[in-house]
DNA sequence: ATATCAGTTTGGAATTATTCTTGTCAATTG
DNA sequence: CAATTGACAAGAATAATTCCAAACTGATAT
């Protein structure tokens, strides 16, 4: 059995308590939330964190493929924590974001992909939530 | 036959000269650019223009369906003249975009469109380009 | 267990992108 | 022509992020 020490440890960057905190708060995290969001919420239980804390552990959880950096909201960075692909469906009103899993066929073509070797895509749904339509 | 200005007429605001300037530099142009982009090249003919009414004329432009904001790259809007719906290819090394111009077949089924209405999507595809992978 | 050291944290300054404010001017309206 | 409105310039203010130097610490090798 893997623990959570032996899983972080296999990310292969020193843990720290810090780390550790940012890793637990992300942990099953659906929320895509920002460096300031995580900010807020870490440092509530350690008081001393910086955020420049914030940003080089993300940083460095976004190099070794622990977690995914969201280019959604303009303005701000957001996270993931998982890290298969899937796709995202965001409220343009109150910027929430929910996961999609579906797979799509996206081919392009060689002439279209114009000499690009592409590495993945991202689909990005966007609309009125529940929420905000009332 | 519809003259530039009868074309830029129609947009729905009062027509000025640093708008127009804007207006011409985004014509046709399919290189995405910044705020900061778009300031630097036309304040050079127009020297006394403010980054505000870059900013201004770009919010208003966008409002008024004349032009699209692009949330690709992390830390800055960029702005692209073609308001047709398209998707788009990233480099992520060079953060050089090209248009995508072919359609795909995204349904979402209600379950998964969670409570949404769906306005649209956006595709990005991201590799590294041509030059980058030399 | 301890020393070592490369990697990490901190706090603040600096930077970048964007928005806001204020005074001014130009165009339009009455 | 006076009043109103909309737009502009310049710079201040804000927000997100990055940079920096000095102090600190987790992991490894003794």
């Amino acid at each position: 059995m893997i623990t959570h020490m032996e899983k972080y440890r296999n990310i292969g960057i020193k843990l720290t308590p810090q780390r550790l905190a940012i890793l637990n708060y992300m942990e099953g995290n659906k929320s895509h939330p920002s460096a300031d969001t995580i900010y807020s919420a870490v440092s509530k239980k350690f008081p001393t964190m910086s955020v420049a804390t914030v940003y080089n552990t993300l940083e460095a959880l976004k190099n070794k493929g622990a977690l995914q950096e969201l280019t959604i909201e303009p303005g701000k960075k957001r996270y993931d924590p998982d890290i298969t692909s899937h796709h995202h469906l965001i409220c343009t009103e109150c910027k929430d974001i929910i996961d999609i899993f579906k797979k799509f066929k996206l081919d392009l073509s060689d002439s279209m992909a114009n000499g690009f070797d592409i590495k993945g895509n991202h689909i990005e749904f966007y609309g009125i939530c529940s929420k905000c339509s009332k």
